[in-house]
DNA sequence: CTGAAAGCGCTAACAT
DNA sequence: ATGTTAGCGCTTTCAG
């Protein structure tokens, strides 16, 4: 039932010819006569032969085939990062193996499991920590980093500009007049929020209004973390009347707790998302938000990978994409007078 | 610079062994004396050797990996379920290529590159459309189906119930006192919309209510369809006092283009969605709706899928999976009288 | 317990 | 234009 695949010397055989024949026609050589390419041809169809791709990845050396490492699948951006990078990749004939790591241990034998018994040509990573895990990226075979700025040189990265980004965000607030803004950052320890931390404090200082620790609460992307956030920012009595989130899952969750407890949104507080995550406007009030390419950033990603490939010793390029200010309505004018404690 | 990798043999030289008997080492013999194993892994060691995957895959004929073919990889519902499939998948030692296909063509190819040229063992596949894909699926390779229930028999698959589930979803709104349900589902052509709308006649049978043709609009699964649909409701004037919506997104269309037209939700109308995805509890209001375990779906399958690459021959299981009713504050009891036109 | 030879399916280099 | 030979890095016989 079950016959054997047939191989390359099988259509050979039954088409008269020699197995190199064969591979020459499967590689689109032209210098075969249109006869031979007849038979040949029918033979492959009435063997139903496929070639092996394993052969073939042993013969020339690589696999067409990228690695692409992840801390999960179903985060928004890492999806959609991925899913661009993806359809580029298979659009230049390589394939990608995702996988994902939730420690750096995991990470760690996924590098050797996909990138050093070579079952990939390259890899991507996306690695929001500056942790150890950056050292031990392998030197030896193709890699670039999506979404974050590494703080490393000589590595090849794209990313958002969240300079720029936590810039504009904070700008928007100022040209509404809030003076008080608090922010509800991502992990510290991330590259892309000490990156959209810094954008934040550069538009303050440019506006000549200083930065108030007692403004920030780190929450972990969650929209619990949001809330919990928000909670205690309230506790605090700092004196708000703009929130910046650092991602809008986190925006959701923070004008959940904040409607809850009695602030109308954005009458009271104006609150800023980052991401512009799918159904971002069906919220309450609809988020204003910074808005990335993500597909883009996946995408050139792959170019990097490829170009990093054939020429293994190019320059470490280190692309930045231009976010963009949506503003939708939980963004208002500062009333003054209105800031609560 | 970039010398040539260690093989096997330059391992077994400088151990002064034959390459044999590392073979043997790496795969994990214990016909090994202690000392050769010393030196053969201290040799590893020092030449930082790493096996080749690509060559052990040739000759072992398999590739321990898999490829995972679905619309797109954003749809929180898909990337769910690749998730879980790729972390079992890798705890069984096996690997994921995740690609997506836009069309029966994009389908057709993939299965080339991916399945016929032997670069996977198996094929997992997220298809919910029982259109001519499901013919040109590959009789030689182990394949299953992930998130419908397919109407073909002999193929395995592992799905959520979804007539089950549709059922759930218009018992609870009957449980209400609702006796006019509007449906908004997927596109008909999709095997789980005609499962849940099944679901859903079967809840009204069993009430002794008609199903009323004229109560059902389908969307496309987005918003902006889940939306316009409700728009097209209210335009019809069927009256009703209650909403299934297919999936959580076309839920939160629906409501927002019902709240603008001045309906209030939950007590004018009642709205069920499907999915639960992330987030349906801060929607205004938070969303009643119906659960699938969707990462157990997708680990479930990769069981199946293993299965059948080791006995070819035993039977394709079809698998379901319970959904789960979640009640939040999108429905409300029916109040008599409130049923406008 | 270890080694030598053959082969997985293909391509590259060199014939013819 | 087509055939022959060797070899990619590993595992699987089969001998010792």
């Amino acid at each position: 039932m079950a016959h054997k695949r047939p191989t390359i010397r099988d259509v050979a055989r039954l088409a008269g010819v020699s197995h190199q024949t064969v591979s020459r026609l499967i590689n689109g050589s032209e210098r075969i006569s249109p006869e031979t390419r007849m038979k040949v041809e029918s033979a492959i169809q009435s063997l139903g032969y496929h070639p092996s791709a394993i052969a073939r990845s042993m013969s020339f050396g690589d696999t067409r085939t990228f690695a692409c490492i992840s801390p999960n699948l179903t985060d928004f951006t890492f999806a959609s990062m991925i899913e661009g990078a993806e359809i580029y990749a298979r659009e230049q004939g390589y394939f990608l193996i995702s996988a994902t790591a939730a420690n750096a241990e995991g990470f760690r034998r996924l590098l050797d499991q996909l990138v050093q018994s070579r079952r990939t040509d390259g890899l991507l990573v996306i690695n929001p920590y500056a942790d150890e895990r950056h050292l031990s990226l392998p030197k030896n075979v193709p890699v670039v980093l999506m979404g974050a700025r590494p703080r490393t040189q000589g590595l090849a990265s794209v990313a958002l500009d969240d300079v720029q980004g936590g810039y504009l965000a904070t700008r928007h607030l100022l040209g509404l007049g809030h003076e008080r803004i608090a922010i509800v950052s991502g992990p510290m320890e991330e590259d892309c929020v000490q990156d959209r931390t810094e954008g934040h404090q550069k538009a303050l200082a440019e506006a000549g209004l200083p930065f108030d620790d007692s403004l920030v609460i780190a929450g972990d992307w969650s929209a619990t973390s949001g809330g919990q956030a928000a909670e205690k920012l309230l506790g605090r009595r700092a004196g708000f009347s703009a929130l910046f989130a650092q991602n809008d899952r986190m925006a959701v969750g923070a004008i959940d707790v904040l409607q809850k407890k009695g602030r109308r949104v954005p009458q009271d507080c104006s609150i800023v998302g980052f991401d512009d995550m799918p159904l971002a406007s069906y919220f309450n009030p609809a988020l204003t938000t910074i808005r990335q390419d993500i597909p883009a950033i996946g995408r050139s990603a792959v170019r990097l990978l490829i170009d990093l490939k054939e020429k293994p010793d190019s320059h470490r390029q280190q692309l930045l994409f231009p976010p963009e200010l949506v503003v939708r309505e939980s963004t208002l004018e500062c009333s003054p007078g209105k800031i609560k404690k």
